[in-house]
RNA sequence: GGAGAGGUGGCAGAGUGGUCGAAUGUACCUGACUCGAAAUCAGGCGUAGGCUUAUACCUACCGAGGGUUCGAAUCCCUCCCUCUCCGCCA
């Protein structure tokens, strides 16, 4: 969410950054009901002082034990008007607060301009690309033929966009998560959280998924007492639960930076993603992913997010994989992100770099939804900012390994910083 | 699932219709005392919003939402959460 100080001290500034992220903010219709907002709070304001120095008086006169119908009388007119001026007031201020909620961050001053991923701006390619002498297979032919994949028994237990992992693959999936998990709290000073995967709306709205994204989710309605009815929500990442830790919390500045890794599964309706990535495990509805979370102070957040996109580039490069790092222009960043990098993996089968990872700062965004706050001494207490990245989805890196340390015989080398988590394996083959 | 207790300021904890935004303690800040510190004493110390050049002033907030009333932390209704005991259970 942005500063609605901001928004009426420099609404024309607003709309021109948001106009850069192809964002069209209705200016006259702000302008209309902030100008209506203020005129109805202010007298809404006047008439409640005079009904609460009315009854202060009624209750002082009741004490001398005075006759005060006439004053009961003269405030009654008082709560005639203020009755339907607070219905107004609130109206408008819940259509300001939805039309502010409604409003995607504004881009850093650094994000290169542009209208769609095709501006997207190559920042460095690390690593080397793999060279076959023989025809390379996808991970799925490697993967069924290894006897370890097998979308058809997804799809019978569950639907499309589901996979069923057995054997050496199952567990090469599982070893993956586990080295990202320990190299992220042995070496890069993440903490590792175990966090709820349904969480309430509040949370959903915390982090900017709600009100606007509810059709990515899956809902999970839950019966209250008497009639009431709340719902859950499956996490789409672990971004969700985990920055939700600090909402409503005043953190002491000097336990600042608070890093937070977790592992967790995801949960995605994909709508709107209808053919897209239909084949093997690209695009599905549940998948694995580490995630590393910064909660920082604002003066630090840029060279927190250099530092976290460091830690995930290092996973990669520990596992061998060909990468490209790619600064997303400001067409293509997401809601509520100021600055974002992808991390795009080399897929031989696909001849193509595919996104393994996103790392975004969020500056004070969403912060001031989570009104997640640090206090140093004296001082106010202040908006943090937060950032997050994977580091790194699960299924997307056992695809890049599948594909990438494919051998001719469709048998699979192990990355050597995996084989102590697959008791020692260095080729995993059929059988 | 059954029975009970409770949700108040950073924390602890008073407050059952009228100067209560809220006693008191503690933490924190400032000053005095001290060579310095501790202890002690004095003062200050919630959040959000409005208006304002600025002070000042005003409004809202005592788990959430609704209601009664001239007036609600306090009374009524609904919901949520926490804790204790019993039962069941991975």
């Amino acid at each position: 969410m942005l500063d609605i100080q901001l928004l009426r001290s420099d609404l024309d500034g607003v709309a021109a950054r948001l106009a850069t992220r192809g964002f069209v903010l209705d200016t006259a219709r702000f302008g209309d009901l902030e100008a209506q907002r203020k005129s109805i709070q202010v007298r809404t304001q006047e008439l409640q002082s005079k009904r609460n120095s009315a009854s202060k008086l009624i209750g002082q006169a009741k004490a001398r034990g005075e006759d005060t119908t006439a004053i009961m009388a003269e405030v009654a007119l008082v709560g005639e008007e203020l009755k339907s001026i607070e219905v107004q007031l609130m109206e408008l201020q819940s259509e300001l607060q939805k039309m502010l909620e409604g409003l995607p961050n504004l881009p850093h001053e650094s994000v290169p301009l542009g209208k769609s991923e095709a501006d997207n701006l190559e920042v460095r390619k690390v690593g080397r690309m793999p060279v076959f002498d023989f025809a390379v297979k996808d991970h799925v032919e490697l993967g069924e033929s290894l006897g370890g994949l097998d979308f058809e028994t997804a799809a019978k237990i569950s639907g499309a966009r589901f996979s069923v992992l057995k054997g050496g693959v199952a567990r090469l999936h599982r070893a993956l998560a586990q080295f990202m998990l320990d190299t992220h709290t042995d070496s890069h000073g993440y903490t590792e959280v175990y966090v709820p995967y349904l969480v309430n709306a509040d949370s959903m709205r915390g982090t900017g998924q709600l009100p606007k994204f509810e059709e990515d989710l899956f809902r999970v309605p839950r019966q209250m007492g008497e009639g009431g009815e709340q719902n859950f929500y499956l996490i789409p990442t672990a971004e969700v639960p985990v920055t939700n830790i600090v909402r409503d919390e005043i953190i002491p500045v000097e336990q600042l930076p608070l890093k937070y890794v977790a592992h967790t599964p995801c949960f995605r309706s994909e709508a709107g993603s209808a053919g897209r990535d239909t084949r093997g495990l690209i695009r599905q509805h549940q998948f694995e992913k580490v995630e590393l979370v910064q909660i920082v102070h604002p003066d630090v957040s840029y060279a927190a997010l250099e530092q976290l996109l460091g830690h995930a580039e290092t996973i990669l490069q520990k596992l061998g994989l060909y990468y490209r790092v790619v600064r997303l222009c400001t067409g293509d960043i997401g809601f509520s992100s100021a600055t974002t990098y992808d991390i795009e993996v080399w897929l031989p089968a696909q001849n193509t770099f595919r996104e393994i990872s996103s790392c975004s700062n969020f500056e004070a965004f969403q912060a001031r939804r989570l009104q997640a706050r640090f206090k140093s001494g004296t001082g106010k207490p202040e908006l943090l900012h937060t950032l997050n990245g994977s580091g790194l989805a699960v299924g997307r890196t056992l695809v890049a390994i599948l594909e990438n340390n494919q051998l001719a015989d469709g048998s699979i080398s192990i990355p050597e910083v995996l084989r102590p988590y697959m008791g020692g394996l260095e080729v995993l083959s059929a059988n």
